[in-house]
DNA sequence: GCGACTAAATGGTCATACCATTGACATTAC
DNA sequence: GTAATGTCAATGGTATGACCATTTAGTCGC
């Protein structure tokens, strides 16, 4: 950057001129973004560690050896360091064989950031059970198309889970909120999982503070999901959709009453 | 900290016993998690930018202002203020009057997150379509249920100018984006608007590689358009749902044969 | 009035020192 | 021998102070 500007200096300069070779004319030039230090790094980084070239798992240089790989301060070093950390790219220990630690990014990263948007910008629990509404079905199936054997066993595991908790209704609501992540998980779609992993964990959180669900609701809801497991079962896959379909059409109208208000969080 | 650990060693000094009163048994301690102090800040600074507090816009105090009210390092002020960035919380400028200006996130930040995560779990481009046929027949649902008059007048402007980049293909690709992203604005669901956005974002840049819009298909999608188009202009929430789904089909089957690689981002 | 210069405010970077945490290794007590 | 204990080195966390770079308000000269 200090190269850059030292050359537009001289190029303004008179004296460089030469009267038989006139400057050709001055060349469009954009806005040009100077990028911060600890950006740069940071993104070189990011390379690396998305790519591959870092792999999941391995730690990188220590602070004071990227001070002496980069030639930056140490302060830029950690400022770019934190940039990952934040972007959930890494994770970092202090101590001997501590350091930072290359990780790929996970649901719960992308879970976060839609957590801040969600509260950010004001979203309304009715725009979250929307979004809901339109993935889910095709989560489900997809799940009747691509689930294992041991998925189907993990489904029927969790299944029973939610129906064992219909006396104790926290717990009814967090192995709830599993049993839409397992249903997510046997769709084989990663995309899907992670955004329904958030947007259940944000219904949850929102839910729970007004608790709604009624024993009614509660018996209701068991077994819709019976009749939805059986169709992934059957590898049914327009029956899946149709059961989610109406699962979350009716929840939805049972949420009413609650779903102007935006969305709060714990 | 250092409160804590004092409080340990004492405890643990024998003077201390009185043999009358042993100590009671000692309490369950949890897994003590002791956060940054850039940490603590940024914590705070975000609540106050999500919750309105900080108005979107306000400017933060400046750097040398927050280390005397906060009395921590400039450094530690710096990493809090790298990681609101990071968030997408707030932009920073230099120069007199410069300093950090609050921002609600944005469908660019969410959309650079679900980047990072497509990108490092190398999800591929199949998986990426089977989301956008998730959600996108909902979201043409919503907008023929939600579209104001305006909104119209604007998806009329975006579908004609779609048809006029039909020979220009660069150009025709990303009108095509834009088509889809005012369908979604249409759809007055801002989570769905951001997901799109980023999907649609990320097909294309992933599809534009091997550009693979044959002129034939270009025609087949303005027909598609024009026809979707009709269906929210008719507020006919079903056959613009289905009429999209269609189109989103179609598409997907002209795509198989890149659709197994992973997306490769420019 | 208008341009050029100056000064001040602010973020960006660097260097250095020291504290805090963690784990390997040696030492000691039994 | 083995387990408890202590020591020390590696590493991240924090603090200070200085200086550079960028941007704009204000001032001066014409």
């Amino acid at each position: 950057m200090v190269f850059l500007y030292n050359a537009f200096i001289m190029s303004s300069d008179p004296s460089h001129l030469d009267a038989q070779n006139p400057l050709p004319p001055a060349p469009k030039l954009g806005l040009i973004h100077v990028p911060k230090s600890s950006e740069v790094l940071a993104s070189q980084l990011r390379v690396h560690i998305l790519d591959g070239t870092i792999a999941d798992g391995a730690t990188l240089p220590a602070e004071r050896d990227l001070v002496v790989q980069t030639g930056l301060s140490r302060g830029s070093v950690r400022e770019a360091l934190r940039i990952l950390h934040t972007e959930g790219l890494i994770t970092t220990r202090s101590g001997r064989l501590g350091g930072s630690m290359a990780r790929r990014p996970g649901d719960d990263a992308l879970a976060r950031y839609i957590g801040l948007f969600v509260q950010g910008r004001g979203i309304s629990l009715m725009s979250l059970l929307q979004v809901r509404e339109s993935i889910e079905p095709s989560i489900a199936s997809l799940a009747a198309l691509n689930r294992t054997q041991e998925e189907l066993a993990e489904l029927a595991a969790i299944t029973r889970r939610v129906e064992g908790a219909y006396e104790n209704l926290p717990l009814y609501l967090t192995e709830n909120v599993k049993w839409h992540v397992a249903i997510a998980s046997a769709s084989h779609n990663e995309l899907l999982k992670a955004f329904i992993t958030a947007i259940s964990g944000l219904v949850f959180k929102a839910s729970a503070i007004d608790n709604f669900a009624s024993e009614e609701i509660r018996t209701l809801v068991i077994k819709a999901h019976r009749r939805i497991l059986q169709a992934i079962v059957d590898r049914d896959a327009e029956a899946a959709s149709r059961r989610m379909a109406r699962h979350l059409q009716a929840l939805t109208k049972q949420m009413r009453a609650f779903v102007s208000a935006p969305v709060v969080l714990r």
